[in-house]
DNA sequence: CTCAATAAACTGACACTGTCCATTTTAACG
DNA sequence: CGTTAAAATGGACAGTGTCAGTTTATTGAG
């Protein structure tokens, strides 16, 4: 769960091999630094507690040097919100390899992960999904998006033996139980939904299983 | 669905019988009119358009003057949201009234009220589940958010055929796939989702028959 | 090696926000 | 009519995002 590591091959720029600087640069590889300042202020304080002066100053560098690769707020929390986006792609992707011939667990293993992912970096899960705050038309954006999206697709179009007639509905639908679940639990609503310890195991077990119900559905 | 006459029995406080002004109120009912351009202010703007000095501006008071009547920011957005909340309660328990003998049918109305006040009322709807933005633990955010809930239980206790164990989660289940719908569509993700016109009428029609599965489902 | 070019980083400023404070105004009541 | 207490006012403060002008440091050409 390195999300450090993940910095180095986004945005379609690989840091590893930029060694020299550009002119006027001072500062290491600012960029990367800012985006890890902010993912940490994201984990401690919420998307609150982002703010480029925030950013700046736990990085040391005056309050509009972010200026310089982020041109505003939002262009920070959407390039964050990518690092996570392709975090959480990498993740579902990786928890399905392997599974190709078995759909059903590959499903489980699907949803299993974006329970987890959702239940460890509360706060990086609720960015992905704020559209005021973050360039939801955002080329990176959209691509580990459809990344995440098309890994659930894929599992429902090799479903041979049924005859589905809508399968992007069925990915909808599956998607709207598993993320409807997550986003109610990480707001606090529902009073049955407060006692974590206990609900949580049992309701992800019947999420499972009705996930599993849409699946064998016959349309 | 008018909003200004909910505003009159909210917060246990009838104002149509305080005609009286109590002690230095200059203004005929500020904290009305400030919870009045409060909504305006969020249909228009979204929440980020919300601000206290921008409800005092638009109601012609300083800016310090909503201070009075909602000590903080946060209080001025609860406030709001337990009305759009009430008006909500009040939707779905009025969309299932003298359905309870065909529990099948008041689950669709249910949902159905859900679906048409969230894409009727988007930036009303996103503004209930902010979590960092309102005080969930307001009194009377609980009680309206437990009047919707119970709502949606009691048509299931309704159900004595069936052997059902597990009711809480059930309900869960269900509201988890009308909810994580809405919001997924509401914050624009997934692609299938864009295309409103010709999609959420076959999406809402795949979730409510998968939302009656879950209804006839032996567990 | 020198030095102009250039992108990065800095300092300063502006408008806006939420919140606090002291002050003034206003309506109700003895 | 005067007192009183709540409401409304204006000013101030720290914090924010963003913009402008300036300085700095690195690069690469001469």
């Amino acid at each position: 769960m390195d999300s450090v590591s993940l910095l180095s091959d986004m945005d379609g720029v690989n840091l590893k091999t930029k060694q020299k600087r550009t002119a006027g640069q001072k500062h290491g590889d600012l960029r990367i630094e800012l985006l890890r300042e902010g993912l940490a202020l994201l984990d401690t304080q919420g998307v609150e507690g982002v703010t480029i002066r925030a950013v700046a100053r736990n990085t040391g560098v005056a309050h509009s040097a972010p200026a310089n690769h982020f041109p505003t707020k939002q262009a920070l929390l959407t390039a964050i919100a990518a690092v996570v986006f392709a975090n959480l792609a990498d993740l579902t992707v990786k928890a399905i390899t392997g599974l190709s011939d078995k759909p059903e667990q590959a499903i489980q293993a699907f949803a299993e992960t974006c329970f987890q992912f959702a239940f460890d970096t509360p706060n990086r899960y609720q960015l992905l999904w704020q559209r005021q705050l973050i360039d939801q038309d955002d080329p990176v954006i959209a691509k580990e998006m459809e990344r995440v999206y098309s890994a659930l697709l894929s599992l429902l179009r090799q479903d041979h033996a049924n005859h589905r007639v809508d399968i992007e509905t069925d990915a909808i639908a599956i998607w709207s139980m598993i993320h409807g679940y997550i986003s109610m639990r990480l707001d606090g609503n529902l009073v049955a939904a407060k006692d974590t310890v206990t609900n949580l195991p049992r309701h992800k077990a019947i999420l499972l299983s009705l996930i599993d119900g849409i699946y064998h559905r016959d349309s």
